[in-house]
DNA sequence: TCGTAAACGAGACGGTACGTCCTGTCTTAAC
DNA sequence: GTTAAGACAGGACGTACCGTCTCGTTTACGA
């Protein structure tokens, strides 16, 4: 969840199989159509996107954006993508509380300080729906944060931070969702935030030795 | 957050000063508007709506919605604020549990048995856009909410039921997120969502007794 | 052919057959109608008037208009109508070359020094066509000029100024043809053209004495 | 005044000068267009002709209309345009009164049996007005028209058929002037007014001989 | 002195067309 | 075979008027 690289078009995945016939794919033009999106997306939204004016700014005919992506969707999910997964936070030295709010603050630090975050914003429809765009997403950005969690809370739970009854796969709704909760409804996202949203998480809010619940 | 009324025509804000010239609104076209709005947005979505297409379903001139809202954002935002305030659970009978879980109970509800679910998962760009619907929004949904909540919590401090130094403002993040997580991200709205949030959020996950945090 | 006065609205002919229920029709409204649209038809010509702005200026609103005009060419053709029949003509004295300067000095000094010339000129369209607009203007405006022509005609002949075998009928064609001509094609519509079309058609263009036509 | 070819769109005056970017406009919408506006201001009238209906009768996008022509004025103009130049009728063998006849019934001969005598019936307001298409058609029509004329009263003096004092610039007034005056007022179109427009003319109204005059 | 009734101003109504903009496709000449 | 350019058919946009209607008000007449 860093490099910001948009990844490099999807015909050619590895390698190029066939002999290359004709003029070969503009790299430069292929960048330029990147760029152009990115900037129109943060200032029109995603509902103001238009493909035309992504072709004038990139000094690009139609036709070329079309040759590569099907569809205003397809060009966009190529770059949310490319916020990629969090650093897997593996390099844990024993601190279950500080790696759980690593985890937290990370997805914080995407969205606050690169342009995938105003983005993302803009996208919360697409995601939220059922069609290719939230698929992607979720199996991509989504999952990776998910995998991670889990991880530092079983590492918790065998390390005798956490109790060995803890609710394991609510972890990531409970830490993420407060998250979620402000890219919509607004309010800081810091790490003041991770910090309240973890020690809440770990702590609980009812009176202790009781058991009434 | 049940009666899905949506507000009288917003020029009249408390009575009606004026002596009314001329021919008076219909309120027949009104509604059917907003009628033909409802189904459209759930058939295409927000992206897909067509004033055009909802002035023909509803048999009305273009004209006629454009005397009422200003864009198509106003027209919808309207239909979404008609989810209203929660249910004030004030009639809460001492049990802060059961409060807080149908405190989140509610808003699920609202999500999966009434319209007004698909058409705030199309609109989520909007509400999370610093513009006049997402404001709308909070001023009413979510802001009742969080006066639930930070109701309860208050309640149950003073019971003895929750921690005296708990962190009262963020219990409506800590709550709610899971909900808008799954919102996005997918996964099961229901009563079981509820509980375990409300579970994990009192219980907390670090082993009782210890000090480490 | 002058006093520009709009007749009396056409649904009383000569007297008022019924007792007159209810508030009668106000003859300032009326008379601010055909002022505005006078107005607004110099202003922007036929194919721009729009009765909305005719309403507004006129300071009334527009079922009283459709109350007394049940169309937009109606309420033109009344104003236009105004134009009435030149005056006769019948005061000659014997000038019979006089009298045809006159005769087409006429609707040439209508044109130039009314507000019915740009009128007219903004209604040819409607005039040539078979409607009722050219219907009309035909009965009033051209029947008056077609028969002042041919009176002065058959006294001319009377008189041995004109040749008896004249071609009586095409008379006005010749006269006021080119006055149309003009208005029509652009030219200067003055004095100098009546002189000019009165002397062009006496004297005739052939070589006099011969024999050849 | 016989072909009516509409002419080729106007950007290209002379030649292409440029070396044509892009797709090049399309020569069967082109044509289209000019055929369906022709069908449907003959059926509807100048006024009532809607450009909306233009493109859908000739499967053509509103945008390739407004590509070419800037309002329905400029669409209508072209059409009327086309009209051209009378045959210069040099060919003349010395006959003065049967060139004159025949100047007179040509343009007739193009109202009443070419598609453009209804159309310039119905474009006669905009033809007087002061604005692009009257100029147009005064550029190109009328000028064609007294250059014919012209030139035919100054082969007539030369020849000593007319008078060496006829007023030659006023001929074009008194030999087309009754051809407006019915196209608007009414009346028959045919060679018969044309033949007793060139007598009448020819031998004037006043008795010969005489000098009153 | 009062209804009663029609006209008044205002302006909303269901429509239709406007002229603009954008979509996704196609067609050109140049490379 | 790709490129930039730009025309293509289609369709929605938001605005402006059309001719009709529905309000509350005004103005006259006949009871």
């Amino acid at each position: 969840m860093a490099q910001p690289a948009p990844a490099a078009h999807p015909p050619s995945p590895t390698s190029h199989p066939l002999p290359a016939r004709g003029r070969p794919r503009s790299e430069r033009a292929h960048q330029a159509i990147l760029q152009a999106t990115q900037e129109l997306l943060l200032e029109s939204g995603y509902a103001g996107l238009r493909l035309e004016h992504v072709a004038a700014r990139a000094g690009v005919g139609k036709a070329t954006i079309y040759r590569r992506w099907s569809s205003r969707e397809e060009l966009v999910l190529e770059l949310v993508s490319g916020i990629g997964a969090p650093r897997p936070t593996i390099d844990d030295l024993g601190d279950t509380r500080a790696a759980l709010v690593r985890a937290v603050l990370d997805p914080i630090m995407t969205i606050t300080t690169t342009p995938f975050g105003p983005t993302i914003r803009t996208l919360l429809s697409e995601i939220a729906g059922s069609g290719g765009p939230g698929e992607r997403f979720r199996e991509t950005v989504v999952a990776a944060h998910r995998a991670a969690i889990e991880t530092i809370v079983a590492r918790g739970v065998e390390r005798g931070d956490l109790r060995p009854d803890v609710d394991a796969p609510m972890a990531t709704e409970m830490l993420l969702g407060p998250v979620f909760y402000r890219l919509i409804v607004g309010g800081a996202l810091d790490r003041d935030l991770a910090e309240r949203v973890v020690h809440a998480y770990l702590a609980g809010a009812a009176v202790p030795q009781t058991d009434w619940f």
